[in-house]
DNA sequence: GACCATTTCAAACAACTGTTTTAACTATGC
DNA sequence: GCATAGTTAAAACAGTTGTTTGAAATGGTC
């Protein structure tokens, strides 16, 4: 495993844990076992070492993303009748969930995502926010269609809602406890909990 | 004004905007108006800070959910029918909603109650975790004779998905925007309109 | 083996953190 | 008017932060 890997795969575990913030150059590199310069020699800056992971586990899921809702626009435009608020929401969430199945790295990666909708943190938020906006937008308009009797502003006001409630999905694991309820187990089962709940929460 | 409140006032603000971590005691003497010395010396530390901002605003809003819920619970058990899921979550999101016309100061207090549940750090964490499970878990119990087909696991699960989303309209603000879609207005009306979310997506 | 770019390493950097110290000030009671 | 307790003030504290430095080591190419 190269320097380069071995620092992201610790930093990730650690930013998860932590936070951005909390999490110490030296707490990366010690964990990582190289050298303390040797993240800003690979990636530039700290800031530029967060951006990566983001990078790296974002573009393959939003990419899945995209593809699932423009194609539901599309089909939505071709027959008569408006998208359904589940195929849209199924479209948004099912990709993001794939973090829970993509083997380790990735189960850390999705509690920052599930942080960051609520990221004090300027830096951390500017780089979500950056990425997460078009494609919160693409799923605001198809959702518009799917509840036509719905001002844009309550939808968008569900839309946050539902975005709360996967937020809590994706940071709930057992351990350690950030919000343990103390019953939850993470299982494939949760992400149709998840989305039963927002599209009867949504239905106009 | 005292120098205590002046410090608190100036506090919450940062902690609101910054996050605790991010705010320093440099940051909250300056706005203040005050010496870097005061805090130590009013508080004891900037954790202690944090806990007196916390204790000063949550413990008459914590009073008046538990009272709520018993109300609730002492009904269920007199009547034969179980508490409806809405009567328990208007019991407990309703008096946390006071913070948005509690003047200027809840205002910024919202914010950090919105955020404290996927906090990262420790400190707040903690702070937060303590003074919250106790209700949860009162709420989670009347919660569970609502919906009696419905295994504890997945009321935990629903009741997380709850709270993400009262924990987006919480941070929920127009400026400045932490996570602002473009279309919401925080009004009394948005408290109607999560209680009718939440009610709905819990349904069985 | 010599050259080169790439990578690692220990050490130091300046800036910033929360906290403590010690002296000065302010008001109150007698 | 003076002692006293409570409060404020400036300065320094020790520790930590992300980053930079310059030398040492490494690995591939001729």
């Amino acid at each position: 495993m190269t320097t380069k890997t071995k620092i992201m795969k610790a930093a990730e575990e650690l930013f998860a844990h932590g936070g951005f913030h909390h999490t110490t150059m030296r707490a990366i590199t010690s964990k990582a076992g190289v050298n303390l310069s040797a993240v800003n020699y690979h990636f530039g800056s700290k800031e530029a070492l967060l951006t990566a992971i983001f990078d790296m586990h974002w573009t393959p899921i939003n990419e899945e993303r995209v593809q699932r809702l423009s194609r539901v626009a599309k089909k939505s435009q071709e027959e008569p009748q408006p998208p359904t608020i589940e195929e849209a929401m199924r479209s948004f969430i099912e990709p993001t969930f794939a973090l829970f199945q993509s083997g380790a790295s990735g189960g850390y990666f999705r509690i920052i995502v599930g942080r960051a909708l609520s990221e004090p943190d300027q830096t951390v938020r500017e780089i979500f926010l950056h990425r997460v906006m078009p494609v919160i937008e693409m799923l605001k308009d198809l959702l518009c269609q799917a509840m036509p009797r719905t001002s844009r502003a309550e939808v968008s006001w569900k839309l946050r809602f539902a975005l709360g409630a996967m937020s809590q999905t994706l940071t709930g694991h057992n351990q350690p406890p950030l919000f343990y309820l103390g019953e939850e187990k993470v299982s494939s089962g949760v992400v149709d909990l998840l989305i039963g709940f927002i599209v009867k929460g949504m239905q106009e």
